[in-house]
DNA sequence: GGAAAATACTTGACATATCAATTAATGATC
DNA sequence: GATCATTAATTGATATGTCAAGTATTTTCC
């Protein structure tokens, strides 16, 4: 039933077996989404972005000139980011969003990408997509599917 | 070659397609991680522990009375961290590590789990353990062994 | 055995994350 | 149409993360 013996013990060079084979999945999941997510931030921080930044910014440019009001884009994000005021804060220091009050409801916040937000995607496109598609180069289109397969059956609970 | 319409692309409110399959996986591997370290945080943070002070004292305990130089944690941790030494800080004013220098080569410090921890860390095990287990309960074992073997491949890089 | 390199941390400065409490505006209900 | 609940976002307090630079100790190697 359990085993110290799988690549991942091996790697934390774990002294106890793990209990269960799905708790070796799940922590798995965790350090393999670290190790990628760290691989993909080192393309964007030289540019001064951090990945919830990133993030942002690629929500709006998807949203387009209306924009989204705040709370809208941190339930798009891939990460939950409690702290997304002061995340849209700090790009508007940058000036890379714009906000303003939404005159048909006063409580929100509409926010957009300015027109330099625009060009700095642009120009991180190609490398973005090359790191987020390289993260997993080492699968066949067959895996990839599987795996998407998983997560999915994953977040979508007990079911 | 391109898809808005899968499960993620709906999560998140997408209005452009993935730029491939890979990507997609990339990002669902994110998200999905996201979801379940949250899910396994609100077990542990009741008692005052993050999730990275969790794995320490997991690790110390596994180290057993000798205990392990800091930066050898570091190594052993599920998510990397480069902020090892206050974090330890941290357990130490809560009488969770004790940190003595080594007679052996005074530049180490050995931390160990103080009895306190270890007490703490036997009431969490339950728990975890049911947390860790339940986030891929709906997965099949067949799936589970699949996922591992997804995820193993990945970490291992290009090969 | 003594200078230079490597190792094992530590510290300072700063950015970011998290939670609870607060403000402002809107919606719902009687 | 005033009260109450809800929603949207902000703020304050605090914890945590990150990077670069610094200190102490050991190892390397001539």
């Amino acid at each position: 039933m359990s085993r110290v013996s799988g690549r991942l013990a091996t790697e934390l060079k774990q002294t106890r077996p793990f209990r269960s084979r799905r708790q070796e999945g799940t922590l798995g999941l965790l350090r393999t989404a670290d190790v990628v997510r760290r691989k993909i931030s080192e393309v964007v921080e030289p540019h001064g972005l951090t990945l919830q930044q990133y993030n942002v910014l690629r929500i709006l440019r998807g949203a387009g000139p209306d924009g989204l009001p705040t709370l809208e884009i941190a339930s798009r994000m891939i990460e939950a980011s409690p702290g997304i005021t002061r995340l849209l804060d700090r790009l508007e220091e940058k000036r890379l969003v714009a906000r303003v009050r939404c005159p048909k409801d006063r409580r929100r916040v509409l926010c957009t990408a300015t027109p330099e937000a625009l060009r700095l995607l642009a120009s991180l496109d190609a490398p973005v997509h090359a790191a987020d598609d390289g993260a997993l180069r080492m699968l066949t289109d067959r895996q990839t599917e599987a795996l998407i397969a998983l997560l999915d059956a994953i977040r979508s609970g007990p079911s």
